[in-house]
DNA sequence: GCAGCTTTGTGAAATCGTGCACATGCGATC
DNA sequence: GATCGCATGTGCACGATTTCACAAAGCTGC
C-alpha cells in the first residue's frame, strides 16, 4: 500500500494562507536563509505564530522542535500539497482591456500557470497578438483545451457574457474558474470557482472609510480629541 | 440628539457581501422590479436565504413582513451603509501593464471610485497616457491626494516597490489601500488594507485540482467508479 | 548522558460565522 | 374588522476558525 497521498482535509482557511507563506518561504531562500521559526514565518506572513504552526501541521510534522523549519524542505511541501509541483496551464476569455493584462502578465507563467491561449467572441480580435499569445476565436476553446491539458480558466470578459464563457469552459473541459467579472456564475458540482471583483474590494474598502468618517464626525460631536481606527487585512 | 448613524458593528463577512447584493438589487431595479424576497436575493447572490435575511438586519429592518424587500429603498439603504453615496476617487501608483488596464477599467467610474490619478516613479512612463488619465510622476502624489482629496490608493507595482508606495501613500494622506503586489504590507493602525493576489488565487484552484487529481487516481486504485467533487466558491 | 533552553505540535477554550426553525407582524381577503 | 397566509427578523445550536497554553522533543554545552 503506497502512502497516502491525500493527508487530512486541510481547512480552506489554511489552504488560502499556504500560497502566501510559500511566497515568503521562496524569498527567504533566495536570501540565502535555509531555517525558518514559526513566529518569523509569521511576521514575515502578517499573520499570528500558533496560526502558523496549526496551518503547517495540516501538512505533516516537517518542523524540528527547538530550531524550526528547513526552509527548502517546507517550500517543496507546500508545493506538493498545493500541487504546484508541476505547471497547470490557463486559458483565458475575453481579450479586453483585463484579458490582455492578464495575458500580457508575466507573474502567471513564472508562478506555474502558463497561459495556454487567449480566445475571444469579437471576430476582429482574433489573430491580434497579446502579451505574447495570438488571440484565437472562442469556437477554438474546446481544442486548446484539450491539446494542451488545460483545467483552468480565467473569465475576463464583460459580465453579461461571463455565465455563457463559464458555460462553454466547462462544456470544454475546464474544471476550476477564476472569475473577474462581477457575476455569480452558475456552475455544476464539482467545478471550483473562484471570484475576483474589484469593485467589491474597494466597496469593503468604503465601507471603512465612510466608518472612519462617521467616528471622526461622532468624535467631534461629543468633544473626544482622537479616535484610533482598527487596522484591516486582507 | 440625532439618529446615532453609525449602528451596531457590520461583521466582516457581511460587508463582503453586501456589494454582492447590491450589485444583484441594481439589476433588479433595472429590469423593473420592485420588491424582492430574501429567498429571491439569495437566489441571485449564490447564498442561503436566511444569511441573506441575517446581513440585512445588521443595516435595520428594512423589509417588511408577508412581503419582502423594496429593492430601491434597500439599494439606497446598502449604499448608504457601504459609504457608496458619493464618490470615493482612487489614486494609482505603478503605470505598468496592471496599472494601466486598471485605469482603463471603466468600471472603476462607473461603480463611484474615479481614477484622480495615476503616477509612476519611471520617468519614461511620465506623461504617457492611459485609459485616459496623464501618468503622473510619484512625487506629485502628495499634491494630487490633497487637492482631489483622495482617501484610497491602489498599489500595482512590481513586489519590490510595493512597500515604499504603500508609505508613500500612507505619507500623503491614504487611508485605504488595495495591494495588487503579491507582498504583505505594513501600515499604521487605522489603515484598511485589501490584498488581490492573482497567484494566489490560481494556487488555491491548483489545490483543488490536484485534489481532484488524488481522489481520482485513490478511485482507481480502489476501484471506485466515480467520486462526487465539491463545488467550490467565492 | 544529563540539564537547560528553545521551538514545535496539539488539546482545549474562545470566538466567529452559518443555518435552522419559528414567533412575529404585515397585507390581503372576505 | 377578524382571519389567513406568507416572509421577515432572530434565538439557538452547530460547525469552522482562531488563539491560548503547555507537554513533547531536539539541540547545546558540560
Amino acid at each position: 500500500m503506497p502512502p497516502h497521498r491525500t493527508r487530512r482535509r486541510i481547512p480552506e482557511a489554511t489552504v488560502a494562507r499556504l500560497p502566501v507563506y510559500l511566497q515568503m518561504l521562496v524569498e527567504q531562500a533566495e536570501l540565502g536563509i535555509d531555517s525558518i521559526s514559526s513566529e518569523g514565518l509569521a511576521e514575515l506572513a502578517g499573520v499570528n505564530a500558533a496560526k502558523v504552526r496549526k496551518d503547517l501541521s495540516y501538512l505533516g510534522s516537517y518542523g524540528t522542535r527547538g530550531v524550526g523549519y528547513e526552509v527548502d524542505y517546507l517550500v517543496y511541501q507546500i508545493r506538493r500539497e498545493l500541487g504546484l509541483d508541476h505547471d497547470w496551464p490557463v486559458v483565458i476569455v475575453g481579450a479586453g482591456n483585463l484579458g490582455q493584462a492578464l495575458a500580457g502578465y508575466g507573474g502567471f507563467h513564472e508562478r506555474g500557470f502558463p497561459v495556454a491561449g487567449i480566445v475571444d467572441i469579437d471576430p476582429s480580435k482574433v489573430d491580434t497578438v497579446v502579451g505574447g499569445s495570438r488571440v484565437r476565436s472562442l469556437d477554438d476553446l474546446p481544442q486548446i483545451v484539450a491539446s494542451k491539458g488545460v483545467s483552468i480558466g480565467v473569465i475576463a470578459t464583460p459580465p453579461p457574457a461571463a455565465q455563457a464563457a463559464c458555460d462553454r469552459l466547462v462544456k470544454a473541459g475546464v474544471t476550476s474558474i477564476l472569475n473577474f467579472a462581477p457575476t455569480v456564475l452558475s456552475v455544476p458540482i464539482g467545478v471550483a470557482v473562484r471570484k475576483v471583483d474589484l469593485a467589491v474590494e474597494l466597496q469593503i474598502l468604503s465601507y471603512h472609510e465612510q466608518r472612519r468618517v462617521n467616528a471622526l464626525q461622532s468624535a467631534q460631536l461629543h468633544g473626544v480629541a482622537a479616535d484610533r481606527g482598527r487596522g484591516a487585512s486582507a
